[in-house]
DNA sequence: TACCAGGTAAAAA
DNA sequence: TTTTTACATGGT
């Protein structure tokens, strides 16, 4: 199979990112940490692998099937891979931080992975609210299968179009709520017509995409801050009221017990503006601490 | 069995 | 205006 070197902008650490993401897949552990994802490239549905290219941790090796270009599939792995989130000033204010700080050491180069459709971490966002993550990635799993499309086992999210389209009756059957199954094909909608646009929406700043998307039925405070962060990997987008944040914040940083968001956002200021990358350090330090 | 889980809109007070 | 309530599935 055709492969590409590719290096990232350092400091970066695909083994570390990837094993993390992985963890929280479901299935086979293998020795050496391999990205499967599901991707589109001019529509067509396409798994692209990434892997450890050896030598330096921010090398991967990037493959895909059926084959595409390098033109096609570096942006994608730049994209999946979060390239644009630039680590370098958050260690440097992480270093004067007494938790952070050593914590950062321990995760050096640890970057969280996003989907390469915007719509289906919007989706992913939606389908999240209020119920557990295991409730939700199983209903997301069964949005995926039934809309979507297979490539070699990998299930590779639908376009726009289908969702669209899609009956409010066949999205319910997945495990959505009435609500829920209006707010996605709603929401798909919108960018297929590009009343939403979701591409333009990487370029503009924290504040315009927070409006941009407040004003869409579905979608409150915490929705826009998760997506900002794990969609678009800005660093200070903060859901202070994540039940998630609210638990881990206090673990580490307050006196062990669920603080509040307000709590939250006073124990996390010294971190801005990264205070967004700083809760998901403290989430990430906890999930690999549980696996041992 | 009941209750909570990485919320939100809409009804009721 | 502020406060309740309904909603979906999975784990404990």
């Amino acid at each position: 199979m055709k492969s590409y070197d590719l290096s990232l902008k350092p400091p970066y650490n695909f083994a570390l990112s990837a094993g993390f993401v992985l963890s929280f897949r479901s299935g086979q552990k293998e020795a050496e940490p391999v990205l499967r994802q599901g991707v589109r490239v001019e529509g067509k549905p396409v798994v692209i692998e990434i892997r450890p290219a050896g030598g330096p941790a921010s090398r991967v090796v990037i493959s895909s099937s059926p084959p595409r270009p390098a033109s096609k599939l570096v942006p994608i792995a730049r994209w999946v891979l979060s390239e644009d989130l630039d680590l370098r000033p958050f260690y440097r204010l992480a270093q004067k931080h007494k938790v952070l700080g050593p914590l950062t050491r321990k995760l050096w180069g640890l970057k969280a992975t996003r989907p390469a459709s915007l719509l289906e971490m919007a989706t992913l966002v939606i389908t999240e609210q209020q119920i557990s993550l295991a409730a939700a990635r199983s209903i997301q799993d069964r949005i995926i299968r039934r809309f979507g499309n297979e490539v070699e086992g990998t299930w590779v999210f639908p376009e726009a179009e289908v969702l669209a389209d899609a009956s409010l009756r066949d999205l319910r059957r997945c495990g959505l709520s009435g609500r829920k199954a209006e707010y996605i094909r709603d929401f798909s909608r919108r960018a297929l017509s590009g009343e939403m646009d979701l591409e333009g929406l990487k370029k503009r700043p924290d504040d315009e995409v927070r409006r941009a998307l407040l004003e869409i039925r579905g979608w409150g405070p915490w929705s826009t801050e998760y997506f900002l962060i794990r969609g678009l990997a800005r660093p200070d987008a903060l859901p202070a009221d994540d039940l998630g944040i609210r638990t881990i914040v206090g673990k580490y940083l307050g006196r062990g017990q669920r603080v509040t968001s307000a709590q939250v956002e006073r124990l996390l200021e010294p971190l801005r503006p990264f205070r967004g990358v700083a809760a998901f350090y403290l989430l990430a330090h906890h999930m690999l601490g549980r696996e041992n």
